[in-house]
DNA sequence: TCAAAAGTGTTATCCTTACACCCATGT
DNA sequence: ACATGGGTGTAAGGATAACACTTTTGA
């Protein structure tokens, strides 16, 4: 982080964060620094000639990662962030997709699975079991207020972003449901002003592993983009290898929508898209019948980025 | 905007850009100063808690407006901005919607629909006249290449973007079509470089009125930002008065997307929602049967705020 | 009577989702 | 044989768009 100090009235300093994803083996990652409880950030260098290209600059630098796809997220400037010292300081945030790599250079990183960081948000197997110790502590949340409309209004709430009573379960409201467990008070982070030596070890494990600051706050704005993006843009193909099977593109797509997909169509999806093109080989991994080896056709995504692209929401 | 000088290698100077959005008599129309050449900006204060409220303070300030939802649009640091002389300054863009007030205090802004600047955009009585200078224009600069798939990607991107041989006409496109036509060079602020004394004057009347620096992109952004908002959430009523018809909320809904609107199924589409409820109380204007009055539901708001809401699109 | 806008009912179409089933390979 | 994954066909359901038509007022 940037500590300079602000010499005049509105100069402030300029930091950049940065979400970097990728998906191995089936598993979204996030790129992570100090014990895995912080996300890369650097301060913006006056060189550069616009934000993005000061993002690129600094990441391939640092961590010498090929970064994919690039998109602002949001700026934050703060001094509600959750760091007391807080100097005035603008924050943007970006995504990045790239593929994971043992993070070269003199940077210090680690890749991590982001639900370590969001156990209730991963429904490709079923409801989690996490979610039974959120919902016992956002019940009990909803009654520690006298105001009885306050009361039918947390309850409301929880329910639906977490799927209680019958109301379907939303993997885009990722940040939604991160801001009621902090205003429900079930966050470790939400209790640094409190009590702040004890927070990190005392956090319960079905509220996720916490972050520095709002870390954990812009990862989440981070996934839910991502989990948005993926149904109508072909981004998840700057997440896989040159040739891929269908199979392990839907399991990327799962592993960020954090939900299972119906396999026949997704696959009439993507091909009817012509999205991709089959390659000719075949894969013989997996014990099964060979699979066809596809790979992106880049030539459509020009066009279709434009338009837009679909890919299948609910599975089995 | 700012003057004010860095003073380290990391400090920059932070400004508000503001996308004012109101619509009064069926026409959308947007806030701007400086001969209505630019949008509504100031630098932001270190007082403020965070950079929305910052925002709020300042227009309210300024100009004693209502302001509604208001929403972070993007954030520039460019010196690939127009301006010559550019600073280190990182622009923060935001919508805001509001209803159309003379703006008091000591602040000089007037309103300005927004179709000046965008005459291509209007396709609420059909395809505008101006389409078809814009066809010639990148009909011309699709020719102007050597490499043959060059021309063939112009000619499909322009295609695409304004509805050209049978495309759809796709109004949530409008950033990408401004930008397709400052690549064509077919807009005044693109010529800057080359003859700036010239450019505002001899641009063809097609191509709308510039504006300073890149504030018609983030313009363009704010409104494609909206068109796509209102598909999915109801911030219309942001923009409507206590009480309204039906009809008058269509109004409001055609002129922020720019096409018509199929009256019956949008009335079911806004009834079957709850959004709204009857006052009870008639409307005996516009020489007709009279309407009924409906005033917005707020309390559903912030339910449906979560879970979303659909306006039809397509019209007659 | 006609124009203009308010409303209602119904049908056609398409897209999404789900179900059922067969194919190819390794153990 | 059966488990695992690959792959195809088709039907049910719901949402959207379109069409046709009635009602109520003012000029």
């Amino acid at each position: 982080m940037n500590t300079t100090t602000p010499q005049s009235e509105h100069d402030v300093a300029a930091d950049l964060i940065a979400v970097l994803v990728a998906v191995t083996d089936g598993d979204p990652r996030v790129l992570t620094i100090q014990d895995e409880r912080a996300l890369p950030s650097g301060p913006f260098q006056i060189a550069h000639r616009s934000l993005q290209s000061g993002l690129r600059a600094w990441v391939e630098r640092q961590t010498r990662l090929p970064l994919g796809y690039v998109e602002q997220l949001y700026t934050f400037a703060d001094s509600d962030r959750a760091g007391v010292t807080a100097q005035h300081v603008i924050s943007i945030s970006y995504l990045g997709l790239t593929r994971e790599q043992p993070a070269a250079g003199e940077y210090v990183a680690s890749w991590r699975g982001w639900y370590d960081y969001f156990p209730w948000e991963d429904h490709r197997v079923g409801v989690p079991p996490q979610i039974d110790e959120l919902k016992r502590g956002l019940a009990a949340w909803a009654t520690n207020t006298e105001d009885r409309a306050e009361r039918r209004n947390r309850r409301q709430r929880a329910a639906m972003l977490f799927g209680f009573d019958d109301h379907e379960w939303n993997e885009e409201l990722i940040l939604q449901r991160y801001e009621l467990l902090y205003e429900a008070g079930l966050i470790a982070e939400a209790k640094r002003g409190a009590s702040s030596a004890l927070a990190k070890a005392s956090a319960p494990v079905a509220t996720g592993r916490s972050m520095i600051l709002d870390h954990r706050r812009i990862l989440a704005t981070g996934i839910a983009r991502l989990r948005a993006k993926i149904k109508y843009h072909p981004v998840v193909f700057e997440l896989m290898p040159d040739t891929f099977t269908l199979l392990q593109l839907q399991r990327c797509v799962e592993a960020l929508a954090g939900r299972p997909v119906h396999k026949p169509n997704f696959r009439r999806l993507i091909e009817q898209q012509e999205l991709v093109e089959e390659t000719g080989e075949l894969s013989q991994e997996t014990g099964g019948r060979p699979a066809k080896l596809f790979r992106f056709r880049g030539a459509v995504f020009a066009a279709r980025a434009i338009a837009g692209t679909k890919l299948p929401v609910s599975g089995a």
